[in-house]
DNA sequence: ATGAAAGCGCTAACAA
DNA sequence: TTGTTAGCGCTTTCAT
């Protein structure tokens, strides 16, 4: 259906008989209006039901007001809490958000990527999908012109503005927990490890078995296993392995912790006594298997807020370009009973 | 920061001694351009990086491809669900999403949703805030000839397309469930009647009751319990009653249900047996808690395909506006171990 | 304080 | 098949 004809500065300005340029200014609360005349105007603009055309508006001013998000899925806890975030600030500074979702495909993300630079939006914020590893399209976005800032999934070579968890810390402390625990053999689930994030997690499970010196066995390391039905198969092969281990950290997402928590508790494994389980990303379930899991609380919806935040900041204030640089947030390790094995909680 | 100079059509036609006109007829793959002068302009087209502005496209055009999305909150399951299922089809048709959130607030939905007149956006998807009761703001999204979709949280005085689950059904359903498992005392927890989704379910609710002769008993009918909290203290009231209920109903939420089960659960009520929890929404949570609880499942992912697969099937087909009605989705009842006092699942 | 006029980048009717 | 021209609705410089 074709929109009816909308009143335009036009329309208005033909019924006060004045011109489009000083309704244009009064609607832009320009000083050099007429106190009486901007009243008016902005009278009769209310009246003829006047709606900005915001396309025409940004179009002239070479701006779009327009941020762009692209993450692997907007349904999950993790990247729609980011969501929220970054909305509550762009909504708060008259922006507008467009939001695609890669469903964790490169080709995917490259259309949305391209969809937003064909918008004209004034920067865009991504995720990126696991799969992929040619970047081209967001090289593309920095000769566009357009802002671009990653978040969590970040590529290295990208020089941009970078927001993430300070992954290898977490895990550091997450994994000196369970050494404290009494926790000795523990198993590592690892996510793909094109994407940093799961390498920082490596990292830092490294880093803690070698600060306890606590040795480091191979078949106790398992690649791959980050959704719930890959953290349980990999479950049943080490719980049966002759040297069982004595926790799990399912380092790729709570879903993964959650298979290994089914797994366990259908061998007859006691958690946490004779398993301890620590997951990542602070799910709202974690809170409610039994026993409740321990995981790691990323501060999601403020890490939306510092993200937009930040954009505001660096380009509304000086008109350059944002300082490429990484933002680490330190998440926070939540103490639950699925790796309690030396108090009841 | 300013964009950088881009390359535009003219930029195109200049360099291949041609006009815009021409440029853009390749680009727009019409049928009145020499191939060979087509395929030269789409490789000269991609050589010096051109994206379409489409801003200036849509401006002339007068038409946006674009949908906008008002829903209460994004991060709740129900809706980035809808939403995931909205932005499916959208993106395989090309358009684009713009996403805000009301938070549940009236004025900041009016907000949103006049930001998305002025962006001309082609339709607006919405699923009204708890609060408010004036809805002039979605009058004029009519009168500015955009369409206007509905789901879930639907206003009735508004005349549009309205997809909603069918609340009363399902709930009936659920409550005859109750019922022949045995439950005689059941107590329902109710949401803002305000919306109608809430007045169906006790509608549902009052109906299963009559259908098998059991009284309505007042005192066993709490108004506005929907968050987790509200849910938990209104279940130490009933459980506090000389006869307390032997069934709740959460009919505003899986939340509120889990509220209810940590309350009987502390209280020593044994669920299912002394008393049957029912929620609603079947979210991820309600099959982890001891015991699970029954709820009802609301094909959220489909129902945002649906809605998008509408507003594609009445507007691209036919030019005219879509035809007000309302289209019900049967949710489904998911029976769990919080209700099954019959049998062990 | 207001008006005239140009132009953002694109499309489309008309002409050649 | 290609070019010419006008205009979508707005902002902004320059002139009055």
């Amino acid at each position: 259906m074709k929109p009816k004809k909308r009143t335009t500065i036009y329309d208005i300005a033909e019924k006060l008989n004045l011109t489009a340029s000083s309704v244009s200014r009064a609607l832009n609360n320009s000083s050099n209006v007429n106190e009486d005349t901007k009243k008016l105007i902005l009278k009769t603009a209310a009246e003829m039901n006047y709606k900005r055309n915001v396309l025409a508006s940004n179009l002239r001013k070479g701006e779009s007001k327009t941020i762009g998000v692209v993450v692997p899925r907007i349904n999950q806890n993790f990247f729609s809490n980011v969501i929220a975030g970054i909305e509550e600030m762009t909504y708060a500074k008259n922006f507008n958000l467009i939001i695609c979702q890669s469903n964790e495909s490169h080709e995917k993300e490259i259309k949305c990527v391209n969809a937003l630079i064909n918008q004209h939006v004034d920067c865009i914020i991504i995720s990126v999908a696991a799969e992929g590893n040619d970047y081209t399209h967001l090289k593309n976005v920095i000769d566009h012109g357009i802002q671009l800032i990653q978040f969590d999934r970040v590529v290295e070579d990208i020089d941009t503005l970078k927001i993430i968890n300070d992954n290898e810390l977490a895990t550091l402390e997450a994994i000196t927990h369970l050494i404290t625990e009494g926790y000795k053999r523990i198993a590592l689930l690892e996510g793909p490890q094109n994407l940093d994030i799961f390498k920082q997690r490596k990292t830092g499970y490294l880093k803690a078995l070698a600060q306890h010196n606590l040795p480091i066995v191979e078949e106790l390391i398992i690649e791959n296993a980050w959704t719930k039905e890959l953290g349980a198969e990999a479950t049943r092969k080490l719980l049966s392995l002759p040297e069982p281990p004595d926790a799990i950290f399912a380092s790729t997402s709570d879903f993964s912790a959650l298979g290994v928590l089914e797994v366990a508790t259908s061998m007859n494994f006691k958690v946490p006594g004779e398993l301890g389980i620590l997951g990542y990303a602070n799910e709202p379930f974690t809170e409610l298997t039994s026993p409740s899991i321990t995981t790691i609380d990323q501060f999601t919806h403020h890490m939306g807020k510092t993200i937009a935040t930040l954009y505001f900041q660096e380009t509304q204030t000086k008109d350059t370009t944002i300082v490429p640089r990484t933002i680490s947030i330190k998440p926070k390790l939540i103490i639950r009973a699925s790796t309690s094995k030396s108090q009841v909680i």
